[in-house]
RNA sequence: GCGGGCGUGGCGAAAUGGUAGACGCAAGGGACUUAAAAUCCCUCGGCGCGUGAGCGCUGUGCCGGUUCGAGUCCGGCCGCCCGCACCA
């Protein structure tokens, strides 16, 4: 018995020490193991490392460690998301540069992540603001620009009037900045794109062979993308009804089965065709004009009322020549999806059902629902868009949606308008082109010097990296690049004459596009990767990051991916095998009688019974205690991890973030918790060394007889071996938590049994192997503590580099086993029986237990079901 | 509106269709101590019966179904959370 207490701080510190001296997490590329990559996905080095890392890294720590510990080549690297307008924001705030700040903040995280323990190889470290980074990164822009994955285009983008800056679609979010959380506007630009459409159809398929990541992100990728199939309708104008030359419009539609249904055509305010009109139609011209100012921010078009206006053009039916239908301007149709234009069919579309009935121009129902009668079936306000049969549709009455959309497809393909098909099938998809253009200075530098003569020429390959410069101004808004001529005014490439380098630079998004292929081979000079080198380590067997990333950055990626292997920089599609999304670490909230927020940190909380009430330490004023809340700086519900470590430990702080929530879910920060996981901490410390002290005497060799208490807790030992090792691999981190105490607690209830002097030899050897295997069990979640306890055992070498216990699948088994037995499905009793009792033999026995004599009242059962191994039920 | 997930004690949670509540937090009781901390032991879903060991009933949001047996599978509701949202 031990009665000193476990010193983390120590501990921790002595064995960091130690790791780091003899490089044990450093790893070897021609290491002969078979390979294991895991990855979290790294920090923006925003000054301080928050608890959601803690979380993040612990998990990914835990995987790594124990990977290790099988016998593989584990890569467990980590960098820096270096780049990126917070540091602009503190340049111009606190005068500071963005490289100064941005390095100082990287110098404090890496010393934090340091204290938490983690099994990282730091050599490999990578900031992608470095220009050892970025060239690389400028050399793939010009390698995609070749392969024709990059393109320069006029475009509507979003802006973002607070960061002064674009954004791509998938960074709004409610039409606000995803950072600044702003407004977003619609501008035209001239933006560099990366063209992700490319890869619309390969993205979504190959999702269907992520079968390890969560359905949820698969989903959500699905729906971003937006895969649909449909129609390319062209329909002829009425040259009586127009003005312009215009003969024809063309509309794209998923549903041309209802087409006997159209009451409208529409055009958005952006398609030509509209705007030829106004032209010589000033009502129409003012028309548009509402439409683009009120269209600037994304919500006020998210909220809008249908409106339209007739250009008194119209449109012939491309299934009747005598019918016509109204050529509407309208605010509800998207220049950029489809043809930007439409056809209305009110019955079957909610959009087109307001639009009508705010305009009277009534609906017909084309499709009726199965027990509907067609005749009676009406639509008034809510469109039907479900299944049914097709009817007021001539030849197409009767059938199916599915074979109605065939039958039109089928005929317009082979009906010719001025020579050419009427309609033509065609995919769309939602998913536009990721535009990378940013209007900033801490980015990396797109590598493209414009040039009157010779447009937009690529830098040459020498002459890369374009690195940012130093002497900077952050004293006017806007992009400082764009004020620094001797940077900005250098020769074309091409011809020599006076050229402009581009002054945008990359949304950071793709810094972290790629990052994890240049861990594989992070000091390589001359390229991004070595392409044998990447293969071998890719793809990142385990990923684990915020769920929040789910589109963004898991989507560039596995574009960026494809686009490196189309230019010869890898040569796999998919960049992670496995990814795993954890959940947030949340707080209660606490608030002064005037409503401001305090931190935990300085609040205490006083137990009253069942209740809980809060007390401002600095003046004793009562505190609320408000709802559980994501930790957020406004909130000031958070909790600094250097606090949690030097007040308890890294080895605490990380039991905790495993033990208390499934990892996929929010886990509630808790005090009360922590004291509890800290009190494990303690308990193991002195549990190992109680083992260390039984197993002291202990035979060279294995006995070959074991006595009850010995047997018990081999029995536990290798049951929690059992059932973390597989807990592990499935990442099911709190239940494998709970089965190391499970063991603990039938270990250390067995040695309290017994005195020192009664220890038998064969207890003190199985109390020997138990501790080995507890130590080895915890040493992923609880490292240091598990080097202390290594040693206090006399175990030699390091429990870090030490393999994972054998399994003795024997001791799982046991010789006779307890069914419990059940009466009509109600459990009455339980039966002891052999581990490889027969049926009849286990009914008999059942039959003969005075439980069950009673319940069936001697009544002969009807049935006994006997399930091997687990139960047995009796069916009065 | 569309899509996805979730709903289990006072709380966090566990449970290949097979003993619901493992493991922990909080709480209550006790031991040790001059005292406290630390530690150890006991109780802990609800209702009822019993002096007691114990026993009975009930219980996984609600209603139904499948099954010998349902927290788990199916159908329909209710509630909460997340994602997308004029994408034709």
């Amino acid at each position: 018995m031990t009665n000193e207490r476990y010193n983390a701080r120590d501990a921790e510190q002595r064995w960091q020490r130690i790791w780091d001296d003899r490089a044990i997490f450093t790893t070897v590329n021609d290491d002969p193991r078979p390979k294991y990559y895991v990855l979290e996905m790294f920090p923006y080095p925003s000054g301080r490392i928050h608890m959601g890392h803690v979380r993040n890294y612990t998990m990914g720590d835990v995987v790594a460690r124990y990977k290790r510990a099988r016998g593989f080549n584990v890569l467990h690297p980590m960098g820096w998301d270096a780049f990126g307008m917070p540091a602009e924001n503190a340049a111009m705030a606190n005068k500071v540069h963005p490289k100064n700040w941005t390095y100082e903040n990287i110098a404090t995280m890496k010393a934090q992540l340091r204290s938490m323990g983690l099994s990282l190889d730091w050599s490999r470290e990578v900031a992608t603001c470095d220009p050892s980074y970025y060239k690389h990164q400028q050399r793939m822009f010009l390698d995609f620009l070749e392969a024709g994955l990059v393109e320069r285009k006029k475009s509507k983008v979003n802006w973002d009037p607070v960061d002064q800056t674009v954004l791509a679609n998938e960074q709004v979010i409610d039409g606000r900045g995803w950072r600044s959380g702003a407004l977003v506007e619609q501008r035209e630009l001239v933006q560099w794109f990366f063209k992700i459409s490319d890869y619309s159809e390969e993205l979504l398929a190959a999702l269907d062979t992520l079968d390890r990541w969560p359905d949820k992100v698969r989903t959500m990728q699905r729906n971003w993308i937006g895969r649909s199939e449909g129609l390319l309708i062209r329909f002829a104008l009425d040259a009586a009804s127009t003005t312009t030359a215009a003969r024809e419009v063309e509309v794209f539609t998923t549903r041309p089965d209802t087409l006997f249904g159209a009451k409208f055509v529409a055009l958005s305010p952006d398609h030509p065709l509209a705007n030829d009109v106004a032209k010589t139609n000033p009502a129409l011209a003012a028309f548009i004009e509402e439409c683009r100012r009120t269209g600037t921010a994304q919500a006020a078009i998210d909220t809008a009322e249908k409106q339209g206006f007739d250009t008194g053009i119209r449109a012939v039916h491309p299934l009747d020549p005598s019918w016509t239908l109204p050529v509407y301007v309208a605010n509800f149709v998207l220049m950029d999806y489809g043809t930007g234009a439409i056809f209305g069919c009110p019955a079957h579309d909610q959009r087109d059902l307001d639009f009508v009935n705010k305009y009277g121009l009534g609906n017909i129902p084309v499709v009726c629902p199965e027990g509907q009668d067609p005749k009676t079936f009406v639509i008034t306000d809510t469109a039907y868009d479900g299944d049914g049969r097709m009817i007021n549709s001539r030849f197409l009455d009767g059938l199916t949606i599915a074979d109605a959309k065939e039958q039109v497809a089928s005929r317009l393909e082979n009906e010719k308008l001025a020579g050419h098909p009427v309609a033509k099938r065609q995919v769309n998809f939602r998913l536009r082109d990721w535009g990378i253009s940013r209007q900033r200075y801490w980015g990396c530098p797109i590598p493209i010097i414009h040039c009157d003569d010779c447009g937009s020429v690529p830098v040459p390959v020498k002459d890369l990296p374009v690195q940012l410069p130093d002497d900077i101004e952050f004293d006017r808004p806007g992009n400082p690049l764009d004020r620094h001529a001797t940077w900005r005014n250098v020769p074309c490439p091409q011809c020599g004459k006076p050229g402009r380098r581009e002054t945008d630079t990359m949304d950071t998004f793709v810094d972290s596009s790629w990052y994890f292929a240049r861990f594989t081979d992070p000091t390589l000079t001359d390229a991004p990767t070595d392409r044998a080198v990447a293969d071998a380590w890719m793809p990142v067997n385990q990923y684990i990051g915020g769920v929040e990333h789910a589109i963004l950055h898991l989507l560039y990626s596995r574009f960026f991916t494809r686009a490196m292997k189309a230019t010869g920089h890898i040569g796999l599609d998919e960049p992670f095998a496995g990814l795993f999304t954890q959940g947030m670490v949340v707080h209660e909230t606490y608030r002064k009688a005037d409503g401001t927020f305090v931190f935990p940190a300085d609040i205490r909380i006083e137990a009253d019974g069942d209740s809980r009430r809060a007390i401002l330490i600095a003046t004793g004023e009562p505190i609320t205690i408000g709802s559980i809340e994501k930790m957020s700086k406004s909130k000031r519900n958070t909790v600094d991890p250097d606090d949690i470590i030097a007040t308890y430990g890294a080895d605490t702080a990380r039991w905790f973030m495993l033990s208390d929530s499934p990892p996929d879910r929010d886990v509630i920060w808790s005090e009360e918790r922590v004291q509890g996981a800290s009190r494990f901490v303690q308990r193991l410390w002195r549990l190992v060394n109680d083992a260390a002290e039984a197993g002291k005497n202990r035979p060279a060799g294995r006995p070959n007889a074991f006595g009850e208490d010995a047997l018990a807790i081999r029995k536990a030992a290798h049951g929690a071996l059992d059932k973390v090792s597989g807990g592990i691999e499935k990442l099911h981190f709190n239940v494998c938590l709970a089965h190391i105490r499970e063991f603990s607690n039938t270990f250390a209830e067995v040695l309290g049994k017994v005195t020192a002097g009664e220890v038998t030899p064969d207890l003190a050897w199985a109390a020997h192997e138990a501790a080995v295997i507890l130590v080895s069990l915890f040493q992923p979640m609880m490292p240091h503590l598990a080097e202390e306890c290594w040693a206090a055992l006399g175990e030699t070498g390091l429990v870090s580099e030490a393999a994972w216990p054998t399994l003795e699948p024997e001791l799982l088994v046991e010789d006779t086993i307890t069914l419990p037995v059940q009466v009509n499905g109600r459990k009455r009793a339980d039966v002891t029986v052999g581990r490889n009792a027969a049926s009849g033999e286990i009914e008999a026995a059942v039959l003969a237990l005075d439980e069950v004599k009673r319940a069936l009242n001697g009544a002969a059962p009807r049935k006994i079901i006997v399930v091997p191994q687990r139960i047995v039920n009796v069916v009065a």
